[in-house]
DNA sequence: TTAGGTTCTGCAAGCGCTTTCATAAGTGAC
DNA sequence: GTCACTTATGAAAGCGCTTGCAGAACCTAA
């Protein structure tokens, strides 16, 4: 085969083929039904029907259509991915390795985003159901908890970082509180007692719970908890920044900082460095999610890792597991903690 | 016809999913094909049934389903969308805008990654196409031409970050070599003559393209063109690493450093703060791309500002156009230069 | 050879919607 | 009031594939 003649076969194999399964059978010389049998494993067909379907298929360079298809069985093979936003880095990994499960297991993905906003939610999910999706997976969705099993009656649900507990709901990684406690538990094993926390929009159920497993840390280490130094953020390195300006704008004293995502960790330390302090020497601070880019920043950024590849895949495979009405057995991903540059140990 | 007596003798708004148009009809005492009308305007319709028709499709809680009426029109009203990577910044800004732009023209996006790989972009087409996807937009494709004109074939391709000239093909923001130009201007500007250039993979347009940008600014400015200055990347951030260790490793000289793009800056940095040279002190070093983090790296970079909306937007609009077979009228999106702290003058 | 089972395989009826095509209804004009 | 013509609407035939049903073909045992 030459080259040119190679690539035509692969690419236009599927393409605009106005070639039918019809076609297909006419050519063989069998029935339809033949054919959808063959072609889906539904039934046993004698050998040289098969070989004659086969070269058929093959010679007239048949592929099935999906939407005839999705009809005629009543399934759409698709489900919807409601992410934040495509472009945070975060998501991008989960959502690649959900692409990958679920193309692996013959469904579409359709992807689509929040933008963190309840009324963006609500109308992308809208979409998702008009366009039939038989799952919808919603990464740290904002929707009020009614909502998540309402919902759930018309297609499963699977939802990151918060517990709902519904028929055809099923929750993955619904905790931070361990991440968080790991992260702080790190600073205070390393003589930090001042720690601050960059907090993340308080509406956020992951957000809470990274604040409570700093609050928890503090307290199983007999730390006071000081409210001044906790700061609202917004997940945003913009936010962070901002968090820092308040902090030292009150003359607070602190030797550490733990912020509740990494994009906030990176505006934290870029106003560090802008008021002259000097990271890790003076202040330490540590993230959550474990950016890629967070090997890269100066200095590198202790972080807490996230198995995102992971969790991506787990929650594409629950996804199925909840279409094809299997149940699915619940299973957190553990967090690490990342320990790079950006820490340092106030003990001698 | 069984299943929608059923669903009439149980006689409920049931949960949307399973009203079908026939129902509609029924309970509106009309043909199927007068609310067919109706929906697609495709027929004046007498006022009175109209609104008996919207009555019973807001009783009934009515969505048509799309695979039916896919089938039924023999359009799938979807466009796939092949991106390097989902979980890029860079792309996840494009790809945001494509999606919204292609929503609101009422047809579903399908991304799905080719990691930058010829043979999983091929397998990624393939599926797009078998999906029946009425149009492609590869951003950055690494594809041969040639299979790119063939592809036109079957279906209308819009292409990123490369110039192919062939029918059914568009192609957007095909030239780099501007910014390029922009970014080592600038640094000549400022009064920097040894000029080093991080470059991406050589087997990318736009990369190539940066090159040549960064050579047409010396060589208009007089200054010979350097090879050894120029050290081979890979658009990543340990590639930019490398590429600083390999400059300073063979002791060049140098004040500043143009990388193809924001990652690979971002490792540059860091290796020239490893190595204890202060950007921009010492060196200073711009970016491409302008990635939402570089305001927020220490010091924020200054980077080759791209359009990113705006070229999610007019791909969207121009694959949309090419699907509906008009032409569309070509239009690059102008780079311009975002500056920050991470260049300085050598002037005084 | 025949009854009683097994396998195969084709027919035809959908899946939910769109779209001719033809009929019914409505409109003027004469 | 009739004719020619426009307009609204329904019946029915698909779109390409799946699947229940039943007949055909093939076995095996007696």
């Amino acid at each position: 085969m030459r080259r040119a003649d190679l690539e035509r076969s692969v690419n236009t194999a599927s393409s605009g083929g106005a070639v039918t399964l019809q076609m297909v059978a006419a050519e063989a010389g069998v029935s339809p039904s033949t054919v959808s049998r063959i072609l889906n494993g539904t039934a046993r067909v004698k050998e040289s029907k098969v070989r004659a379907v086969e070269a058929a298929i093959s010679k007239l360079r048949f592929t099935p259509d999906p939407v005839a298809r999705s009809l005629a069985r009543g399934r759409s093979m698709s489900v919807g991915v409601v992410t934040q936003s495509l472009g945070s880095p975060f998501y991008g990994e989960v959502l690649s390795a959900i692409e990958e499960r679920l193309i692996r297991a013959n469904y579409a993905a359709l992807f689509i985003s929040g933008h963190y906003r309840e009324a963006d939610e609500r109308r992308s999910v809208d979409h998702l159901l008009a366009r039939r999706v038989e799952g919808i997976i919603l990464l740290n969705s904002c929707l009020p908890e009614q909502e998540l099993v309402n919902l759930a009656r018309g297609a499963p649900l699977i939802l990151t970082g918060r517990a709902v507990t519904a028929a055809r709901i099923h929750c993955l990684d619904v905790d931070s509180t361990a991440g968080a406690r790991l992260a702080t538990d790190y600073l205070i094993d390393q003589g930090h007692r001042r720690i601050a926390h960059l907090a993340g929009p308080a509406d956020h159920a992951d957000a809470l719970q990274r604040l409570a497993g700093y609050r928890k840390a503090l307290s199983a280490a007999r730390i006071p908890f000081a409210k001044e130094l906790v700061v609202d953020g917004d997940y945003t390195a913009a936010g962070g920044m901002r968090g820092i300006d308040a902090l030292l704008d009150s003359r607070q004293e602190f030797t550490a900082v733990f912020a509740a995502n990494d994009e906030t960790a990176y505006g934290a330390m870029l106003a560090l460095h802008r008021r002259g302090l000097s990271v890790p020497k003076q202040v330490s601070v540590i993230g959550y999610d474990d950016l890629p880019a967070s090997r890269f920043t100066i200095p590198p950024l202790t972080s807490v890792h996230r198995a995102t590849a992971e969790l991506g895949e787990r929650a594409a495979e629950a996804i199925i597991e909840l279409i094809e009405g299997r149940t699915v057995t619940r299973s957190d991903t553990p967090s690490t903690l990342a320990v790079r540059e950006s820490t340092r140990s106030l003990r001698r």
